[in-house]
DNA sequence: GCCGTTTTCGGCCCGACTGTTTTCAGTCG
């Protein structure tokens, strides 16, 4: 069972619990899903942990839990877990995905119109409330029933809670709406916040914090944006809209003397958030988004302009937003020992790269020369870079052909490189196919031509876990093969990616000096950030990037470095911050 | 039911917003 699976069903004991007694069942609730969020997140499948009799010390998961998890894994079911869910029909899980649903008027609604049917509970609250029936519930109106129906229209559209927007959408969509709110005279400073400022993969709703002495003024402006679809809510500090189904933007409001508070209270993460509250409590301290107040003293707020004075108040370091998702941030802080992640402007190159040089490529050929991506290179302070078009395809040329048009390209590259002499240096690469078999798409005598292959899977995805990563050690091996490119193959919202043994990946990385690279496609982010942190703690030095096929593409480099950022890597960890020199003999190796 | 920078017992984050209410419950972040 997966630790999604395994997540969802905690929580949903949660929410039983809420359902037949929350007062009582109180802090069970908060354990359950504790629990529940500590194994969505967790970098490790739980089931392994167990058949490796490690299941204690998994954060949030106590002698009672495990039990249960145990029994779980050995039988399929749960005792305990039947006992609390008794009683509580299975329809109710299903509405809890839906926004506005929770456990208690889920629980009221199927239970009062009979609604057992876990498959169709949706489209039958649909049909019911259109007949008036959900208004004439006891703590149900006209207004509650018109808004379920609008809800779940837009639940049917795709707009659950789980539909996210990947990061570079977001972060654009943001910029479009911080630039609008501003058209509104009263903002004096507006940020992004949430998952969005500590840079996620993928974004939920887009939140936006805004310093302003006239909340009124802001929040009218917002709720008239011209590209909404409605207004979900719009109260004296805050408001919210839709823009079209699962995209919504939150907006909240401070002055700029309290700005520090909300900036810190909504960027988050909520794990981060309730393990500083935690601490502050056990120093008499009270923090909310207005700023710090003593436990039990006269109610006075202290003000904090800035994050930065935020994090001093408590003793502690001002902490990145990337890495606030109390994963050990908060105790290096307090120790002022949080490491200096890697920065955009430490970037000295890029390494993967696709021009339009005619190498009769495998995959997609890039739309601009390399001259043409060597000039926004130089205006990005390059400097160095790497060219790393696919290998010419194997199943329309021979062995010599191949051997033909690599030593062309590379006698076309040293041309170049004579050219820009003065200005950047260049490395001369091919991204290379692993086969299945593990052999790469190329042979020795046309590796042998390279400064080195960045080696990446194409096909054959549907392997299992062992053999996708022979397949993986057995291409890196290779002497020429420098990297693994987008390792995991997932496509965010698209697909999930091939599975492969990382411990055992990272253990052959480090031992043998081959790097991973961190990609900044917008759909891949890949390495993503938990495995970079996994990669960088093994040892595994990185590289960083964009993959372009198109010179504007080299921008996206700032999202590359923020996955790294995310999985707390330093300019150390990564290969393309080093000096010209220092790398040219790592490649030569 | 979990957990440890006052604790192996006694705590457990904080506040906004909405709808249906006559003072609050439910949901959300």
């Amino acid at each position: 069972m997966g630790n999604a699976q395994i997540s969802k069903l905690l929580q949903n004991i949660a929410s039983a619990y809420s359902i037949k007694d929350e007062a009582k069942f109180r802090f069970q609730i908060i354990a359950y899903q504790n629990a529940a969020t500590s194994i969505e997140h967790a970098t490790v499948e739980i089931e392994d942990l167990y058949k490796r009799g490690q299941l204690h010390n998994f954060p949030g998961v106590g002698p009672s839990i495990q039990a249960h998890l145990e029994e779980l894994f050995k039988t399929g079911k749960v005792k305990h877990f039947q006992e609390v869910l008794e009683g509580i029909p299975e329809s109710v899980f299903p509405l809890l995905d839906i926004p506005g649903f929770g456990p208690k008027k889920a629980y009221r609604l199927v239970t009062t119109l009979h609604l057992t049917n876990a498959k169709t509970v949706v489209k039958d609250i649909v049909a019911l409330a259109k007949q008036g029936k959900i208004a004439a519930i006891a703590g149900f109106g006209e207004k509650s029933e018109a808004d379920i129906l609008k809800v779940m229209g837009e639940f049917k559209k795709g707009s659950t809670k789980t539909t996210r927007m990947v990061l570079p959408y977001a972060s654009e969509f943001a910029k479009e709406i911080i630039a609008y709110l501003k058209e509104s005279g009263a903002v004096k400073q507006a940020e992004p916040l949430g998952s969005l400022r500590r840079k996620k993969a993928t974004i939920g709703d887009l939140d936006i914090a805004v310093a302003t002495h006239d909340p009124e003024a802001v929040l009218d402006h917002f709720v008239a944006y011209p590209h909404k679809q409605r207004v979900i809510e719009k109260g004296e500090r805050s408001a919210s809209i839709i823009v079209t189904p699962g995209k919504q933007i939150d907006v909240m409001t401070q002055t700029p003397e309290g700005f520090g508070s909300l900036l810190q209270h909504f960027t988050g993460s909520k794990d981060h958030n309730i393990k500083l509250r935690e601490y502050a409590l056990k120093k008499g301290l009270s923090l909310s988004e207005y700023g710090i107040k003593a436990k039990d003293g006269n109610g006075k707020i202290r003000h904090l302009p800035t994050e930065e004075t935020f994090y001093q108040a408590l003793g502690m370091d001002w902490i990145p937003p990337e890495i606030r998702e109390d994963t050990g941030e908060i105790e290096l802080a307090l120790k002022h020992q949080l490491p200096h992640l890697v920065e955009l402007k430490d970037i000295k190159g890029d390494f993967h790269l696709h021009s339009s040089y005619p190498i009769e490529q495998s995959h997609d050929a890039g739309q601009n020369s390399m001259e043409e991506m060597i000039e926004v290179a130089k205006k990005r302070n390059y400097e160095y870079l790497g060219f790393s078009e696919h290998n010419p395809s194997m199943s329309k040329h021979t062995t010599k052909q191949i051997l033909e048009l690599v030593t062309k390209r590379r006698k076309f590259i040293e041309q170049l490189r004579l050219k820009y002499e003065k200005s950047i240096r260049i490395f001369s690469l091919l991204e290379v196919d692993i086969l299945p078999s593990g052999n790469l798409a190329i042979n020795d005598d046309a590796l042998q031509l390279l400064d080195g292959a960045i080696v990446s899977i194409h096909s054959t995805f549907s392997m299992g876990k062992d053999e996708m990563t022979n397949r993986v050690l057995k291409g890196l091996a290779n002497p020429k093969a420098k990297m693994l490119a987008h390792p995991t193959g997932r496509l965010l919202n698209q697909r999930s990616g091939y599975d492969l043994d990382w411990e055992k990946l990272f253990a052959f990385c480090a031992k043998n000096d081959k790097a991973i690279e961190v990609n900044a496609w917008p759909l891949r982010l890949d390495l993503p950030d938990t495995l970079v942190r996994q990669a960088i703690t093994a040892g595994v030095k990185l590289f960083i990037n964009t993959d372009s096929h198109a010179s504007s593409q080299m921008d996206q480099m700032e999202y590359g470095v923020a996955v790294a950022r995310r999985g707390w890597a330093t300019k150390r960890d990564i290969l393309n911050t080093w000096e010209y020199n220092k790398l040219k003999e790592w490649f030569e190796k």
